[in-house]
DNA sequence: TTTAAAATCATACTTTCGGGTGAAGTGGGG
DNA sequence: CCCCACTTCACCCGAAAGTATGATTTTAAA
């Protein structure tokens, strides 16, 4: 960013000089106000938009890191009607997890995972859990 | 985009008119011509900063939107050791079909698909289909 | 308070997955 | 030609996942 403005700095000082030397030399009594203006317009407009663009890359870098914040979508899980521990037991397989492992942190027994996994399964016409996480995914039902 | 050349088109129209307006009838005698350059440099400067950033918004949005066009990791994929054969494997694990499925799809037999599978879980470091899926797509093996 | 939805658990049964082992055919490189 | 990696397949077994059905308890809403 310094680095960005240095360089910025010493472009139009370096121009300025150019311009100035050109200036009293040879070209104000040959060529008209305007064409050289226009130069000048020009010249600096490219410098403008070089350094408009070093300025933004950055900020394209930052959205392409920190792209898709993820925002639950409350509508397709109310159309789809799938309850709060429904979509906990999704996350959790979407984590890799066992039905096992899933009881265990929900502090349930097997057989009720089992009964949400099935109901789950149900409401997203999907017939295996992978798909369930799939089919999750697409709707943002989870990250 | 050819709004914004137009509307570039006359804001440098308008700079020049209104900057030779000013040139021949009162300042150009009292400011040294420095300063004059040096204030057509500023604002064509930010013309091209304002103008530069507007070609680039449309980039930005693009890349939000086109995100990730997929680009295989094969680095990744030798240094696992993952065959051609055991790579389709998991491609087809991640579309959530079950094994008999994708043995029916490559034309083979339920065991040669739960083999090429195991060998996978192996390389990948995993217990189950659905921590093969998540990890491949870590790895950018699978889309 | 009644009622419906959600959450819990169980039992029984089927299917799929995954681990382990062994083996046979194929094709390329030393 | 032989070795090695890859691919193919088989059998067995246990674990996990999924299906079906029924029942009880919580909870939130009417």
């Amino acid at each position: 960013m310094r680095k960005t403005i240095l360089l910025y700095g010493l472009a139009i000082a370096i121009l300025i000089i150019v311009l100035k030397t050109i200036e009293y030399r040879y070209l104000l009594r040959d060529l008209s106000v305007e064409i050289y203006i226009g130069s000048i317009a020009l010249i600096f407009t490219a410098v403008g938009i070089w350094g408009g663009m070093r300025l933004t890359q950055r900020k394209k870098i930052i959205i392409k890191e920190a792209a898709a914040p993820f925002v639950l979508n409350q509508q397709e899980l109310e159309r789809l009607g799938i309850s709060k521990r429904e979509h906990e037991v999704l996350e959790l397989m979407a984590q890799g997890f066992s039905n096992q492992e899933i009881a265990d942190k929900l502090f349930v027994s097997l057989n009720t995972i089992k009964t949400h996994s099935a109901n789950l399964f149900v409401k997203l016409e999907v017939k295996r859990r992978t798909q369930a996480v799939q089919r999750g995914k697409e709707l943002h039902l989870i990250p």
